[in-house]
DNA sequence: GGCTAATCGAGACGGTACGTCCCGTCTTTAG
DNA sequence: CTAAAGACGGGACGTACCGTCTCGATTAGCC
């Protein structure tokens, strides 16, 4: 009854052959040098491989961020008890790998794939946006009255990782208390003693 | 006793038929469809012409950027001696010009020169970050005690403008009231009655 | 004792479909547009199907030769009694054809065929040379003591199609009577009063 | 008052670079494995190089037999003073060559380029045909009263050169006599005693 | 009737070469 | 010495086919 397809199947080797090479390509030389023939050659895949699959090499790219092959694992925030706090040092934690050459051309690229890609920049809110870990402490946050309920969550997580995004392109030297004052900005209205 | 120099001098003619080509193909097609030959050719300079005064397709974006070629005149917040009332509108404002498709696409143009060449993303700074007029704004705010003298003025701002680009980067749709729980959350805070 | 196999045998279907396709496509548009994938498509027939049998797409074509679905109804010469004649309305009738586009390209493609692969050489002389029609017309001519015992047939058969061959390669123009100072050229020595 | 064109001029040093790859790699591998990627690596130029003043690979052909680099230096027939004579020995030596497999590849080469393109076809008529030396040795027959004033020179010229191309194509074998009964059966006609 | 093996269509695979676009450098002529 | 024009060596693009391989369905002979 159902719809049947003669013939081969996606193989799912070359599948994952690519996604690694565009995945370490990506991460030894950044966006801008990514080149499709590249990944081709690196995975020991044929260029047309990768153009029946995907569109462009950013479509690797978030494909890649969709497997979670480019991002390390997620930052997660502690939990003190203390939003405020725990908010501080996840901030220390990722301006500390963004003072690094190697985090910051890391970010740029993805950055650049994204600005160039939308699938890159959806994928990129979903790993950073309002279904974030970051999300998930401050949900918890509210659950145990150290927020107020009215916080609106989403844009204070927005401004957060948005000053992140804003600094790195714009290649702001890290200054001390940044993450404190940025805290505080933010959040200081909705935290309850 | 000095040093002279021989032949004509650079031709300011020919300097700014680079940048306002640049300016148009820019504007025209984006910044990954530009290109050195394309902006040659629409300029009717020589290659070698612009080879000789800028190092690349980036720094040519990123002295149009300088000259005020790329972003429309700058919002400038209105003053109501309310500022959050201000800053509501001011943000209202953009976040409109980000949801058409050229301002959006001009936008994730100006965000991918920025990823690539840091000159574009430290010009970038300059008109959106301290020293721009959003600023200047906030510090008015503070003078007529409408904000807390000791409110972090930089990181309000980055936050702000993080936000708008955040939201670029992830092709969020604009929500009602985005404006103003936005401009709640960073300002809550630091607006004196 | 004998050597037996299972399953189904080659499908004669199958066989003429490809053939046939191909040798449309060949007079379409020449051998060297001609591929196999394209044969396979037109034929829809799959690409193993082709490669399980013929080795080449210049196999192919040999095959077509020998199937005769290249070559038009070959041209049969007049018999008159007068040999002479005889041969210079034949060359007349073949100058024509090769006079017009198509006929000129359909034999430039054979003999690129022929170029690549001598089996395709080796159909054509089997086609053109000492077992072609002509021939039989000289043995014919021999019998009637038109043209001497001792004339070389092999050596003027071809030369005849040797010219006809060079002119196509070297895109001569027909001049008038071509055909009848080539057959005296060629036959005059050996043709009886 | 002349019409000038600004810039740099074609590079002679890139031209003959990019001939002699084609012939050294044609009279190498032959004509359907000569690939415009391998002269441009050969010639260690870039491939714009070559499709900015070529058109295609048989054009390099053409233009490599325009400047003598495929064929040896010609055949010279001798002058015994018997025409007979000389076009015997003048078809030995070529069957001899031809007898060769690199002989033979490199006619079949040729042939195939002058299928595909009607300059290597042209430029081989001039080469082999009635502008050739077997030409002039046929005009001072003529001259010397050995060959009749009427014989169709050329006629006779193709029919010999046209007889060692069909022979090539269809991959005869060569048999004693052959180049006497070819001259007898072309010529004998036309000889003086 | 079930089993085995070869056929068929379709088409994915690793490759090679294509012809084009653009890079950044170099060369030429004009002013 | 600058400027325009544009040829140069080079690298990557996205496409077309190559010849091999894998898949599920079908079909012919054998037990």
């Amino acid at each position: 009854m159902s719809e049947h397809r003669q013939g081969p199947v996606r193989s799912e080797a070359a599948r994952m052959d690519v996604l690694h090479a565009t995945a370490r390509l990506f991460a030894e030389r950044g966006y801008d040098q990514l080149t499709v023939e590249g990944v081709a050659a690196e995975a020991r895949v044929g260029k047309q491989t990768i153009y029946r699959w995907w569109s462009s090499k950013s479509a690797l790219v978030a494909d890649c961020l969709l497997e979670g092959l480019l991002l390390p694992g997620s930052f997660i925030p502690r939990d003190t008890g203390d939003i405020l706090v725990d908010v501080q040092s996840w901030l220390d934690e990722i301006f500390q790998v963004l003072g690094e050459p190697s985090g910051q051309s890391l970010m740029l690229s993805l950055l650049a794939a994204a600005a160039e890609n939308g699938d890159v920049g959806r994928q990129l809110r979903a790993s950073l946006g309002a279904s974030s870990i970051l999300s998930a402490r401050f949900r918890a946050a509210v659950e145990s009255s150290n927020l107020r309920a009215d916080a609106p969550l989403d844009e204070i997580v927005q401004a957060l990782v948005g000053t992140m995004i804003f600094r790195t392109l714009s290649r702001s030297e890290i200054e001390p208390h940044t993450s404190e004052r940025l805290a505080r900005a933010v959040l200081g209205e909705w935290v309850r003693a």
